[in-house]
RNA sequence: UGCGGUGUGGCCAAGUUGGUUCUAAGGCAUCCGUCUGAUACACGGAAGAUCACUGGUUCGAGUCCAGUCAUCGCAACCA
């Protein structure tokens, strides 16, 4: 396609061949690569190909001053899944800033990670091999089942490094860092001390979330799996908690033997039996009513809050009729009446003492009385809360503030448990309940709802007011889609609240993108932070580095290999041992090294695992082995100046390497933040698998291209938003802006490979080329300083779309296009040197500003014409630097008057098209009222261009525009408006009711002074706007202030012309037809017409011309071609000469 | 439920500090044409939007404020 089709015809003289004469005689001429079409693809491999053979990332690299870093942190994978088509999305976020840098003279040394511990990688090799963590130890051994962790963790590095190659990521795959590696525990390990040593570091027992099925502990991620929380429909209870009276509780107490209780509602009533006391609110206003129960029908008065009255009361049945329901026969639940008798507030509750609602167990100290939770609410319930300490974070909290422990008994060793064990059944302890479990985790398919059963049991034990279903929200174990329980755990936490001013304080000097990402998300998340839980009770992880002895007493925290050498060295002394460091630091092997205190006392490794959070947190040190190694280079490399991931790592991976440079080394961990939205389907639907509307990366990749698919991806949306991601507009890249981009060069190559150009001449001043080339020049030059403020500011979306438009409106569309004649037209002279100058310079510069995002086809055109021209030593367009602007050569002027040029074209083909006036047929002239002097010299300038592309003899401005032109005014509101308030209407009414004549007043006294109700206003020119809306008899078109008339009449010699044009357009078309070389001489015989004659005799000599005609003449016996001729049917004989 | 984002023609989307030059860019798709020595994945034109809704501030609101709705994301022990 490149080039013309004659040329690749056989038997002709091909622009190929004669390029290859010439390159005789030129010995050092090569020729600009052609291509018979653009097939990004295959670009892709080429280039890639030609980067890994010579080294091109790396040089890249190396090239750049070690002083001059720009540092960039990779957020880790986990190899365990598979790369989809928002990692892509990620990714180009990522190197496009990595490769604008390092284009922009930095050295940006980027280190791939992989992240290998954690939960999805455990529940992998449990699958696979069919255990549960329960036969860990047991079936398999801790050793064998971490090596099965470490094989299956990298299992699907290959398919990471293949997409990580093909969509032209530039990371060093070659030394990534991967958190299970002997250095890296080392690293993290170190920074643990370092908190350590600060006091951020404390063991507490915590309500945290846990599922017995898997019998492990949850992190708050893993309970934000996608489906994690679910619509489960459970029984809930009403439990009537008799009050007991004493001195506290009298004024609850009306009649004698008067049965008070209180009302709690739960949606776990297995908890019940742990219940330790009541929450009510300080504020709430609660009412005793006097009623009936429903079950037992037994006369109660119960306790809950006035406006939760409704919920549990039916309005109709207040103070109903006691007495009949009491000697009625059949009790109808329905009907039982209710009457209000007492009301007060919350406070005065507190204290009063309850009986014992399920007394299975007798708790050890205070229970069972009433206390204030500041998180009690009328939103549900009863607005009395039942607190079980044991099995709810809010209830121990509320409990130990209040001196009320959770119910606990204790297990063969004698420890505190709750009456709940791990595997989720009631300990032996629970009477009749003993046994069972609370929830069906063993799919048992007689399993009995243990919920229904205490219902039951409470009904018929009159402690129970309401019972039904509920439908609610509950998490769920993402493994074993099992409910997971509140259960009370060990754990090791960091004090993050301690540090939370300073991360508050740090984060405000980070530059987000989006900001109020990092404003509103990230810092609501930092006002509102809780305590870092770290440990994880697992395997596969890094192992916590802390020893203890057995009371809790005598620990130490080790901070790096040799330290624990050093104290195994000490523990081997003391105690008489042989041990020695594991090779490996994962468990099992560190859980046999003991440890001893200076007074000799035995220690051992605290059994838990540090979070994996803690991990890709740590990488800024971890990933140099700091402080152990590259001190050097971690300090060129901390902090980040820039990282990116999506928005879902906010509250992960953006915390914690905050929270950890913040408490570790007081510092931030990366100035500057892009988080990406989510990559939704078309529908915008979230991708995922189970939908089936998943893009294959790979797939995209092949199809399409690395390139179209990453400026795709930064240019539809920006990266923060969603992005709807649709194979349509994929397509519509590559066509569109790379078939465009590519058409220019191909139309430049074929030119250039002519006329032998390659740059070799002296550059021509930019003063002495012509009007059009100092236009690009000065386009290109504003799209430089643009472009890089974009780069630099993270605004890639801003920067792709501005190159687009450079290329596909302005350098292809019109520049070229007018440009085409001065490529092909005669020998080189200097004005198609400067053409050719012109075009080289916005493709080449194109080419590097377009490289950060389209790496391949940016480096491919930027190599394709630096190879013949040897202007740059680069290599690769990657080696070169983002070029620098030339403010002297932007000229606003000149792009505003080619602005007008390309309107005003618009305008005159908007009104052929309107007028069915084809540009083929010459019109004779353009009108253009002037309104200013400026204007006109500005169009002056470009009247030629305008002429030509629109095909009119001349333009005629109208200066003198009054009585030819009918203007409209109106006010100018932004001058007007600060000055005249309130009054801008009226102005506004009067002066649109002026009429030519005041128009022509205003403009020849150069202002106006306005009557406003007596008020007189003087108004400049400026306070107005004038347009020229209309020329009376002519066809005229509006474009914002521009108004232009076309002059429509065709005299009979125009009229020939537009014939003669015709003829050509016929004759060139059977050129082309009879496949006839560019330079065959022809003659040409048409059927006689009258409607030629004029045309023929007139215009003959440039149809001869055009066509290379050496005769034409008209017979009235040819035979030939039939052609339509303005819907006449002739017969052309056009034949070579 | 709370927090945050988004809501502009069939689709993708521009739209700074409010200004009748936003009488709302551009692209895709649609319709109608055109050029043709870049033979095209080209060019031109047309049609298509009461800027989610309601109210407010203002002389003036797509733009600012409040509320509502829709939608997406995040969070949550909610009893």
């Amino acid at each position: 396609m490149a080039t013309p089709k004659k040329v690749e015809t056989k038997k002709k003289v091909s622009t190929k061949k004669t390029s290859q004469a010439t390159t005789a005689r030129k010995r050092r001429w090569s020729a600009y690569k052609t291509y018979k079409k653009l097939d990004l693809v295959q670009m892709d491999k080429e280039l890639l190909a030609f980067w890994k053979k010579n080294k091109v990332f790396e040089k890249s690299v190396e090239e750049r001053p070690k002083s001059k870093s720009f540092v960039f942190y990779e957020g880790p994978p986990s190899a365990n899944g598979k790369p989809g088509i928002h990692h892509v999305m990620a990714r180009t976020v990522k190197d496009t800033f990595c490769r604008y840098r390092t284009m922009k003279g930095m050295r940006v040394e980027r280190k791939a990670g992989w992240d290998t511990h954690g939960l999805p990688i455990e529940l992998t090799v449990e699958k696979e091999l069919g255990i549960t963590k329960e036969d860990i130890g047991k079936k398999i051994s801790v050793d064998d089942y971490n090596k099965q962790c470490r094989k299956t963790v990298m299992r699907f590095t290959d398919l990471w490094n293949d997409v990580t190659t093909k969509m032209g990521y530039w990371v060093d795959l070659k030394n990534p860092y991967i958190t299970y590696e002997n250095n890296y525990i080392e690293s993290v390990w170190n920074i643990l001390q370092r908190l350590y040593k600060k006091g951020l570091l404390y063991k507490g027992y915590t309500i945290q979330p846990y599922s017995p099925a898997a019998g492990t502990g949850l992190s708050s991620h893993e309970l934000n799996q996608p489906g994690c929380y679910k619509d489960v429909k459970d029984t809930t209870v009403v439990g009537q908690f008799k009050i007991k009276r004493e001195e506290h509780s009298e004024f609850l107490f009306a009649r004698e033997n008067e049965d008070v209780r209180f009302l709690a509602w739960t949606t776990t009533p297995w908890t019940l039996p742990s219940n330790m006391a009541l929450a009510v609110g300080k504020k709430i206003t609660y009412v005793k009513v006097d009623t009936y129960n429903p079950y037992t029908f037994e006369r109660v008065s119960v306790v809950l809050a006035e406006d939760l009255l409704g919920k549990w009361f039916k309005e109709s049945n207040l103070d109903g009729d006691f007495e009949a329901f009491e000697t009625s026969e059949k009790k109808d639940r329905s009907k039982i009446p209710h009457q209000v008798v007492e009301k007060f507030k919350g406070n005065l509750l507190v204290g009063v003492n309850y009986e014992q609602l399920l007394p299975y167990v007798k708790p050890e100290g205070d229970a069972f009385r009433v206390i204030l939770g500041d998180f009690v609410t009328t939103s549900d319930g009863t607005g009395i809360v039942h607190i079980a300490p044991t099995f709810g974070a809010d209830d121990k909290r509320v409990g130990e503030q209040n001196g009320i422990k959770g119910l606990t008994v204790e297990d063969e060793n004698g420890n505190p448990t709750p009456l709940v064990d791990k595997q989720g059944k009631f300990v032996k302890e629970a009477g009749e309940l003993a046994g069972k479990y609370v929830k069906n985790y063993k799919d048992d398919a007689n399993y009995e709802n243990i919920d229904v059963e205490i219902a039951v049991k409470l009904k018929t034990e009159n402690k129970a007011f309401n019972v039904q279903k509920y439908e609610h929200n509950y998490p769920h174990c993402w493994r074993t889609d099992k409910p997971v329980l509140y259960y009370p755990l060990d754990s090791w936490f960091i004090k993050a609240t301690a540090a939370k001013k300073r991360m508050v304080e740090l984060n405000k000097t980070i530059q987000w993108k989006p900001a109020h990402t990092g404003e509103k998300r990230f810092g609501n998340w930092l006002e509102n932070l809780n305590d870092w839980n770290l440990s994880r009770s697992r395997y596969w992880g890094i192992p916590l580095p802390i020893w203890r002895n057995e009371e809790g007493t005598k620990e130490i925290c080790i901070g790096s290999i040799e330290e624990l050498k050093k104290e195994v060295a000490f523990a081997n002394k003391k105690l008489g041992m042989k041990q020695s460091v594991p090779k490996d630091l994962h468990r099992p092997y560190i859980d046999d090294v003991v440890l001893c205190s200076k007074d000799g006392e035995k220690l051992t490794r605290e059994l838990d695992l540090i979070d994996v959070w803690f991990d890709s947190g740590s990488m800024p040190y971890a990933q140099w082995h700091y402080p152990f190694e590259n001190k050097d280079k971690f300090k060129r490399n901390f902090p980040a100046d820039f990282i990116a991931e999506g928005v879902d790592q906010t509250r992960g991976w953006f915390y914690t390497l905050h929270a950890i440079a913040t408490m570790a080394f007081d510092s931030v961990a990366y100035k500057a933040v892009v988080s990406n939205g989510l990559v939704l389907d078309k529908d915008a639907r979230k991708m995922s698998k189970r939908w089936g509307n998943a893009a294959d990366p790979f797939k995209t990749i092949d199809k399409y291209g690395a390139d179209a698919t990453r400026w795709y991806m930064l240019s539809n949306a920006q990266p923060w938003d969603n992005l709807r991601f649709n194979e349509e507009y994929l397509d519509e890249t590559r066509r569109k802006f790379f078939g465009t981009l590519y058409n220019t060069y191909s139309f430049f190559a074929l030119y250039a490979n002519i006329d032998k150009f390659n740059y070799s001449e002296k550059e021509v001043p930019l003063r002495q080329r012509p009007e059009i080339d100092k236009w690009i020049i000065s386009l290109l030059n504003s799209l430089v300083k643009e472009v890089d403020a974009d780069y630099a500011d993270y605004e890639p979306t801003n920067a792709a779309r501005k190159i687009q438009t450079f290329v596909m409106d302005n350098l292809s569309n019109w520049y070229v296009r007018l440009c085409r004649r001065r490529f092909w037209k005669g020998e080189m002279s200097k004005d198609k040197l400067a053409a050719y100058q012109t075009l080289y310079t916005c493709l080449d510069t194109v080419a590097k500003l377009m490289a950060p995002i389209a790496p391949f086809y940016a480096d491919r055109l930027y190599q394709d014409l630096n190879k013949v021209t040897g202007k740059e030593k680069h290599i690769s367009v990657h080696l070169a630097f983002i070029p620098k602007v030339n403010e002297k050569v932007i000229d606003k002027d000149l792009e505003q008057r080619m602005d007008y040029a390309q309107r005003i074209s618009s305008l005159v083909l908007s009104l052929r098209k309107k007028e069915n006036l084809r540009v083929r047929q010459p019109l004779q002239r353009v009108l253009l009222p002037i309104l200013d002097k400026s204007f006109q010299k500005q169009v002056e300038a470009v009247k030629d261009l305008i002429l030509s592309e629109v095909n009119v003899k001349e333009f005629e401005y109208i200066t003198d525009t009054s009585g030819v032109v009918n203007k409209s005014i109106k006010p100018n509101f932004k001058t007007l408006g600060r000055r005249l308030g309130k009054n801008m209407k009226a102005v506004s009414q009067k002066v649109a009711g002026f009429g030519q004549e005041e128009i022509t007043a205003i403009e020849s006294k150069g202002g106006y002074t306005l009557d406003l109700d007596g008020e007189k206003i003087d108004l400049s020119l400026e306070d107005f706007v004038i347009t020229s809306a209309d020329i009376p008899g002519w066809s005229v078109a509006n474009d914002g202030s521009l108004t232009v008339a076309l002059d429509i009449s065709l005299t009979e010699s125009l009229k020939a012309e537009g014939m003669a044009r015709e003829l050509v357009n016929r004759i060139q078309n059977l050129r082309k037809s009879k496949d006839f070389n560019v330079t065959d001489r022809i003659k040409v015989s048409i059927e006689h017409h009258e409607m030629l004659e004029k045309a023929i005799s007139e215009f003959g000599d440039y149809v001869k011309t055009e066509v290379l005609a050496d005769s034409i003449e008209l017979s009235n016996s040819i035979k030939g071609d039939k052609v339509d001729l303005d819907g006449v049917m002739l017969t052309f004989d056009v034949r070579k000469n």
